[in-house]
RNA sequence: GGGCGUAUAGCUCAGUUGGUUAGAGCACCUGCCUUACAAGCAGGGGGUCAGAAGUUCGAAUCUUCUUACGCCCACCA
């Protein structure tokens, strides 16, 4: 394209439209199946959460892992850049159940005229739908999602192939996630129990140490006098008093002086009047509360850790839903000395969420003159699901188990085998193993999720025979039990007695995300194709999760094939606000990302993301994306400049080569941008690309400002001779490099002026397929110095300044020029004279001096006088 | 309480294995239409490198301590 036909100004819309289109057209990004495995480059991207929208963070994370996926694309890589969605879960139910006002009920039949609406906002009613219904609705509300991510990651040129894309609720990823159960279930890593177990009372289901968080929650202490069988009496300390009910013994610290008489003896808990053992355990802090405390089913996990290892009982009085369960004092294991009296108590209780129990429980404690005082206020720290926001409580249910206790320390071996950038972030995978108490509990009580690959016969009475399970096998794949029938019985036997049942429960996110490598790899399906992209190549992702998704990725590839997943794991920063705290969702959400690359340009974005360093958080500045978009348009700009210096007035393309750069300065340029290769491809390859992206843009602008400006007459007037030539291929040759170095970067701008004429010229329809640039060999290039450009910069430097401080023009003429150096910089001064004169308008041959060396001194001098008048 | 990270110009950040006078962009000031670009160009002011001590001929950089902030973890009656 001649530089006539260009457009004026550098619209940035139109540009990434086009490209956009152009890329899938030409099938830019694809992922070549026949490649090797060493040529290949294999990305484990992180598949998205899909919760309706897109923020600022994800933009910044996934731009630095599609700028090493395009720096590896040129350097010959054949990239496998998949890309998931993470729609299985409860995030997905939580938002149809409040966009469609649905909830799921098991129990209900399938309605086939269901007609799916989104709910009027704010309505609490939910309309109880059956499992079928609900999960539609689910994979209605993700399709939806998906395709605006999509919109959006194809906006931002995110080279992705398209093809590979995956959710993680699909036929596929449900039957890799199965498979991977069943060969974990193999290989004797699962095992199921029924046990106290963290539970999230609003949504029902057993929670992993992972998703666990801890938050400040103010409670009160409630001081409560207990007695003794033989009418001692003591004071206890409790912030959960609603657990009176659920006491199992009284402990205080095995040392403790002032209870020592108590030891072996009975406590007679206040209401209920149960018979409690007075044991020594070593968790009771003397200098907590009366150092004397209650233990229940269950607090925390002090009380679980107690109760296990104890023969005591298991009084479970907190239900599934939070609220208090229906007991009976004098039956089972709820002893009590008074079971009337206790069971009259207890009836003003149940039903009661644990929050209210406690005020009642209170109130009539406080009745009876067991309460001691008020209650007194105290800050505590709680366990909450992270999505919850109620505390957690210990119930006993049954949980499928991963077993990570015992192979702790193999896991932390493995971690150590992958890279990690930065270094540092292994310590947190290190802390994070060190510090497991307990085995992954990977079953939840939800619906949307990967169902377990597993029935139960039912005996005569219809009870479940846990502990014959029976398996699917790998080929029934993937199956769904409450749907598919067991082998070996009819579906007619569903549910009856000597008949079977499906496993209800379904799998926690995490164990499915956890096999997103072989999810992509077709393992177990395809053994040709998991051996070409297992184990990946690179890991992305954030630093939050590395306790979740990294660990648990690692985890499951050293149990089904003690490998690791990857080899080097890359954790990004977070986007911040200025107070330095993770950008809320909320604020994010005020400029969507389409926005901010209407207003920017995705390039701009882009820029942004590709300046901050690898697992650093980034400050949220929109000024980093209006510099990123004036790049664009300076490349722009002077790529449409260079590109008129090699055409002759009709348009036509010069033909300058790397052998007619003779001139010496040319030379020098070319060596200087030689290093600048040398350095960028170092940088990249230890995936510091903002070290790149800062020198690239550095020496750029250098180039627009000082070396084209030395040359551009030179190239221009002197077209048809040997100096021309010099200057034209070296600013062909330069401008190509810039495109290629910045490629990875400003994707739009760069494949647009590379189809100018570079396109064609290299016979290379996309830049994104060009290689990376290599540093140019030639003898004159590698002897010359790059001392030539720094004494050309200080003579440039002199005259614009006097220019500058007359406040003349850059075109006002210059009278007269005196330079003063050594011979060796007279000499050097001597080659580009002539690219001086032009470039600062001198009227007269330049006077040089030459001064004998003083070698611990500067002595190359400039002094340049303005002509009187503008001619 | 344990671990990790960060602290450099008003703001956002570079600063490789210690090495001249610590850099860039934004902002600010003074100018300038120059074969593309005023979304540009030229010039300028601005820093006790969080603080203290140490190692060294030499420290933003290495060591120790302190302070502030952020993150992760820890049984939280």
């Amino acid at each position: 394209m001649a530089t006539k036909d260009l457009p004026k100004k550098y619209n940035s819309l139109d540009t990434e439209k086009k490209w956009i289109d152009n890329w899938e057209k030409e099938g830019v990004y694809k992922y070549d199946a026949e490649a090797s495995r060493e040529k290949t480059y294999v990305i484990d991207t992180p598949p998205p959460t899909v919760s309706g929208s897109l923020h600022v963070g994800h933009v910044f994370s996934y731009t630095q892992t599609d700028i090493v996926a395009r720096y590896q694309r040129m350097k010959g890589k054949n990239i496998f850049y998949p890309i998931g969605w993470d729609d299985n879960g409860l995030p997905t139910e939580r938002r149809v159940q409040t966009l469609y006002g649905i909830r799921c009920n098991p129990t209900l039949a399938y309605d086939e005229n269901f007609q799916l609406k989104k709910a009027k906002d704010g309505t609490k009613d939910q309309k109880e739908v059956s499992r079928k219904n609900f999960l539609e609705a689910c994979e209605v509300q993700t399709g939806e999602d998906e395709k605006k991510y999509e919109a959006l990651w194809r906006h931002l040129g995110l080279s992705f192939d398209w093809e590979q894309q995956y959710e993680t609720i699909n036929d596929h990823s449900r039957k890799i996630s199965q498979a991977s159960f069943l060969d974990l279930k193999d290989k004797g890593y699962v095992y199921s129990s029924k046990s106290p177990t963290m539970w999230d009372t609003t949504f029902q289901t057993a929670v992993a140490q992972a998703e666990v968080e801890e938050r400040d929650k103010s409670g009160h202490y409630h001081d409560i006098t207990f007695k003794t069988e033989t009418n001692e009496s003591f004071v206890i300390s409790t912030t959960r008093p609603e657990l009176l009910a659920a006491c199992i013994a009284v402990v205080a610290h095995p040392d403790d002086e002032r209870y020592q008489h108590l030891f072996g003896k009975h406590a007679i808990t206040p209401l209920f009047h149960a018979k409690v053992p007075i044991l020594p355990a070593e968790h009771a802090d003397p200098e907590k509360g009366t150092g004397i405390l209650m233990v229940c089913t269950f607090g925390d996990t002090a009380d679980v850790d107690f109760w296990k290892s104890s023969d005591l009982p298991l009084k479970q009085i907190i239900g599934r839903s939070g609220k208090l369960v229906e007991i009976t004092f004098g039956e089972d294991v709820f002893n009590s000395e008074k079971p009337v009296e206790a069971n009259k108590v207890y009836s003003q209780l149940v039903g009661l969420y644990a929050k209210q129990a406690k005020k009642v429980m209170a109130d009539l404690l406080a009745e009876s003159g067991d309460l001691v005082g008020e209650p007194r206020p105290t800050e505590q720290i709680a366990k909450f699901y992270e999505k919850g926001d109620q505390p957690l409580e210990f119930i006993s249910t049954r949980q499928w188990f991963i077993k990570i206790l015992e192979n702790k320390s193999s896991l932390i071996e493995q971690g150590k085998k992958i890279k990690w950038y930065p270094e540092h972030m292994y310590k947190r995978y290190e802390q994070w193993v060190e510090g497991l108490n307990q085995d992954w509990c990977i079953s939840r009580q939800r619906f949307f999720g990967v169902p377990f690959p597993v029935w139960y016969k039912l005996d005569a009475e219809g009870e479940p025979k846990y502990d014959e399970p029976i398996y699917a096998t790998m080929d029934m794949l993937p199956v769904d039990p409450q749907m598919d029938t067991a082998p070996g019985f009819d579906e007619s036997q569903r549910g009856k007695a000597n008949g079977f049942m499906g496993d209800p429960d379904v799998m926690d996110t995490w164990a499915t995300s956890s096999v997103s490598p072989q999810v992509s790899s077709h393992w177990t399906i395809d053994d040709k194709r998991h051996a070409q992209l297992f184990p990946a190549d690179l890991r992305p992702q954030a630093h939050e999760i590395i306790r979740t998704w990294a660990f648990y990725t690692i985890t499951k590839s050293w149990m089904h094939e003690k490998k690791v997943p990857w080899h080097n794991i890359a954790i990004s920063g977070w986007v911040v606000n200025p107070d330095r705290k993770k950008m809320s969702k909320s604020k994010g959400n005020t400029v969507t990302p389409e926005d901010l690359i209407e207003t920017y340009s995705s390039d701009a974005l882009r820029y942004w993301a590709g300046k901050a360093k690898l697992g650093q958080d980034t400050i949220y500045d929109e000024n980093v994306f209006k510099i990123g978009q004036r790049l664009g348009t300076k490349v722009f700009n002077a790529s449409k400049f260079v590109m008129m210096q090699l055409e002759d007035e009709e348009g036509n393309p010069c033909q300058a080569t790397m052998a007619d750069i003779t001139e010496p300065l040319d030379k020098a340029w070319v060596t200087k941008i030689n290093k600048l290769i040398e350095d960028s491809t170092r940088s990249f390859d230890k995936y510091e690309y903002n070290i790149v992206l800062s020198n690239v843009e550095a020496s750029f602008w250098e180039f627009c400002d000082l070396y084209v400006e030395l040359v551009k007459t030179r190239a221009y007037k002197q077209r048809e001779q040997a100096s021309g030539k010099s200057a034209q291929a070296t600013l062909e040759w330069t401008l190509k490099t810039f495109l290629k170095l910045f490629a990875p970067f400003l994707p739009f701008i760069c494949d647009e002026v590379w189809s100018w004429s570079f396109a064609q010229k290299e016979d290379q329809p996309s830049i994104h397929k060009a290689p990376w640039p290599a540093v140019e060999t030639g003898e004159a290039f590698t002897q010359s110095s790059t001392q030539l450009i720094d004494l050309a910069k200080e003579v440039m430097m002199v005259a614009r300044g006097e220019k500058s401080t007359q406040q003349k023009s850059l075109r006002w003429p210059v009278e007269e020029m005196i330079v003063e150096g050594t011979k060796e910089h007279l000499d050097s001064f001597a080659t580009f004279a002539g690219d001086i004169a032009l470039a600062t308008n001198l009227k007269n041959n330049p006077v040089t001096k030459e001064i004998s060396s003083k070698p611990e001194e500067t002595f190359f001098n400039v002094k340049v006088t303005l002509s009187e008048t503008k001619e």
